[in-house]
DNA sequence: TATTGTTATACTCTATAACTATA
DNA sequence: TATAGTTATAGAGTATAACAATA
């Protein structure tokens, strides 16, 4: 295979995987009673709670307007808390509540045999090279976006 | 790293990447005056001329309804012609016209260089290994969905 | 002035489903 | 009955932008 066409190949398969496994997890996230936005706010929750609205929007790579609109829903479902910050009354800092919190524990392990599966053909060996590759094309994008 | 902790990062990396990298080739194709809907038609039917709306949709992972709106945009603009299949009326055989082709063309060296530039970080030999690394995540999406 | 969050609006992508013409 | 395509409708996700409150 010629250099560009190889470049190509990976990254339109690259897209095609990405498009198919983001239908499976919203399938799981949907089994939980959750959309897959909902689910990616409790799991950056889970890895630092405490955060801004504006943190979140930043993470999950949407804008504001678009977090807002989620988390409203999510702390009317019980899910999260949003307490305002005593030293900056503009803004909303997020905690998980217990049932979000519990909500989280029902689907982890879900997730994680949906990850298995995904990657059923994959050794462990070679899941971190996928991994470590793909931090390098997120490399790549940063440099990408920081000209423009 | 643990075993499964690996899984769910080069999942949620593999997500992101994807999430990004989709903006990216949506402004190369906007720049064009295309949607990256059809672009993916544009060279869907460079590799295969004469396919039907049905064939379109299933390789686009996608509905006929879908696949029906949007080639009615393309043939309005120009770029493909919709030719009644002559042993089966029901069908229409999809092909590029000139207008097309030259779309194609045009935006196909900017398609290069993004790709290039995302993958810079990875040597040739990489870009293949990552390249067939995602085919086996694919052949085991087309397991899941086969269960289904 | 700049930032956090809110709200309203609109556009894209996608799915479902009812419909027609044909097989 | 089943299939190719059409059309209408609805939902999720996203962006832009004007706005209020606060820094």
């Amino acid at each position: 295979m010629p250099d560009g066409a190889r470049g190509a190949a990976a990254m339109l398969t690259l897209m095609r995987v990405a498009t198919r496994s983001t239908r499976v997890m919203a399938a799981v996230a949907e089994r939980h009673g959750l959309t897959l936005a909902q689910v990616e706010v409790l799991l950056c929750l889970h890895g630092g709670e405490g955060v801004t609205q504006q943190d979140l929007a930043e993470r999950l790579l949407v804008t504001k307007g678009n977090v807002c609109v989620t988390v409203q829903r999510m702390e009317a479902a019980g899910l999260l808390d949003r307490r305002p910050d005593p030293l900056d009354q503009r803004a909303h800092r997020l905690f998980l509540t217990e049932a979000g919190r519990r909500q989280l524990a029902g689907i982890r392990p879900d997730h994680r045999v949906a990850h298995e599966r995904l990657l059923k053909g994959l050794s462990g060996e070679e899941q971190g090279a996928l991994y470590r590759m793909l931090v390098r094309v997120e490399q790549a994008l940063d440099d990408l976006e920081q000209e423009a």
